[in-house]
DNA sequence: TATATTTGCTTAATCGATTAAGCAAATATA
DNA sequence: TATATTTGCTTAATCGATTAAGCAAATATA
């Protein structure tokens, strides 16, 4: 009912009794229409309430103007705010963004890849799903010529741009704080070695724990996906060791945040009996009791600058572009837990 | 450079000396080409790496296949599962999901309103910015014959689609609970009237408080935008009250837990002194101590509710549409902060 | 055997916007 | 005054896929 016809190009075109081309013309400023024709097509484009069919421009002009995002989930602070940076910048340079959230799915994460190609996104901006070690949907964005630029968690090997903090140095700088505190027996629960930026947490704390000249003990270096429930089972691991450690680095807030709670529930007072330290900086590492010290990974920042190589690519796609890596000096933000 | 060129149908006809019309029809499983013609394009399709310009079909079709979600924020569990369910099933259906957020700002919630008209999309579901009164860019979706469904930030006037859970019943529960822990002053830290859905908790609190012989006293309503810092300059408002309130009712997870960062910080127990009951079920209501009670909103029927009733209407536009008006009822989780 | 129907395609138009090529009128330059 | 240039448009092709209309060959029916 409501469905109006859709006013289009040659609807104004008639109004004026000048050609459609013209039309077209008058709309995007061309230096060759004349002032007075440009006023009388957007006066009528405005009477009308005229929407131009981005289908039809993009179709001709070969450009979608939307970017495809694709994060491991949408409800974490981090991811969300570096989207809503990447959107202001893009959206100034005229691009749409379309969000698909992998949930850290490796199959999701190639349906997402297809949904995006097959919408003809511009360009993809992605980070990693945790399952994900196959890259070879990742190749394919490649092969199409499609712009693709990961950050946080990215891979060497597929040699694209990338943006992301240093995850290596965040692990020096977080067991020197550590040993300053007094701290001996420092455990890390990580991510997977698999995934780049785990593991250069993993050797960040490995290659500072030498630094310091404290043992490196196997039985204190864990991997595992990183969830709240990942946090809790491997603290509890912990605390049954025979010689428990008196700090855990955490490469993950909710990681942290489970295993903060199982120190509560144990009664080991945090930070006097076992610091902890988290990553991530997400809002509830302040919230709750003690306090989370973590590490602050800039995802304004890393949102701008995602969305800006992004735009860098497009705009001189003739010149073969010399890859971008940039990596942001990540903060320690000390709260109770580590104090 | 590897941007190679696009395959199209015209190349898998020059392939196979058919013509682009047979390719198209036999790519669909047009009855009236035959099997043989069928098995020899897809054959050629898949060797020469096709894709669909999605582009061209839908412009064709009048129909993209994209449907826009606008949400105030994704980094809420509860929106992020929202979403998370529509996409599962609109894609079953075909359908590609483009997400915006709104950031509680009208100003943005309107361009996105623009941008995803401006990429032709099928239909839009949105959840209303805590800022907005203005209805006129949802008249706009309408008027324009765009299928619109709303979910839990609705709007009686608009008269369209709406999901959501019965905030008022909600309201009546949660103070039943109350007063059956004994609570005689229970005050309620709410949204702004202006959106219905905090109009109704606030109204289902004061019937509530009647129903129990409860007098009303307007120092202990209060309205706010419920971010978490509302919650805590709210709390503290009431901790200086003259006669201090021995339950608070808040309307959002971040709000409750701003006020029990107050509590605790005053040595407040909870639930002894002051019990505490928030809204929406956020996972971190579980993991701070005390553990806050809340309401759970069943964000994963009602993604999967907007999303359907979006396809209803797609299905049968013809027919003028019924109004669905789907209420959910919640569920009290009850923790440690009221028991 | 003659006509009707079905099968398997092709032809040509279409969705709207864009753009290269071109043309006539107006204006500038020699 | 004769030619060159600029201005302001129009014409027609195009981006790929889809689809109504139609046609010839094959098959079915009377």
């Amino acid at each position: 009912m409501g469905n109006k016809k859709r006013i289009t190009i040659k609807d104004i075109a008639n109004e004026l009794n000048i050609s459609p081309a013209a039309v077209s013309k008058a709309m995007h400023n061309d230096s060759r229409i004349s002032e007075k024709t440009k006023q009388a097509v957007k006066r009528v484009a405005k009477e009308l309430d005229y929407q131009p069919n981005h289908l039809a421009s993009a179709l001709r002009k070969g450009k979608s103007n939307l970017v495809g995002v694709i994060v491991p989930k949408t409800n974490s602070n981090f991811f969300s705010s570096v989207i809503e940076s990447m959107e202001t910048v893009l959206n100034k340079a005229g691009y749409s963004i379309i969000i698909t959230q992998s949930n850290e799915s490796f199959e999701k994460e190639c349906k997402s890849i297809d949904t995006l190609l097959f919408t003809q996104v511009d360009g993809i901006i992605a980070s990693m799903a945790n399952e994900t070690v196959d890259l070879s949907h990742y190749e394919k964005i490649k092969s199409k010529g499609i712009p693709l630029v990961l950050f946080d968690r990215g891979e060497n090997d597929l040699n694209v741009d990338y943006v992301g903090i240093n995850d290596y140095d965040s692990s020096q700088i977080i067991v020197k704080h550590l040993v300053e505190k007094g701290c001996k027996r420092i455990a890390h629960i990580g991510g997977f070695r698999r995934t780049r930026i785990f593991n250069n947490r993993i050797k960040g704390y490995v290659d500072a724990l030498i630094k310091h000249n404290l043992p490196i003990d196997d039985s204190l270096i864990i991997e595992s996906s990183l969830t709240l429930e990942d946090g809790r089972r491997e603290m509890e691991h912990l605390l049954k060791l025979e010689n428990r450690p008196d700090a855990v680095y955490v490469a993950s807030d909710y990681a942290a945040l489970g295993a903060l709670q199982v120190l509560n529930e144990n009664n080991i007072n945090v930070p006097d009996s076992v610091r902890l330290i988290g990553f991530g900086n997400e809002p509830f590492t302040s919230l709750v009791s003690p306090s989370i010290t973590s590490v602050a990974q800039h995802s304004t920042e890393i949102g701008r600058i995602a969305a800006e190589t992004f735009l860098k690519h497009v705009s001189n796609d003739v010149l073969k572009q010399s890859l971008n890596k940039i990596i942001l000096d990540a903060e320690l933000i000390v709260r109770d837990s580590s104090n």
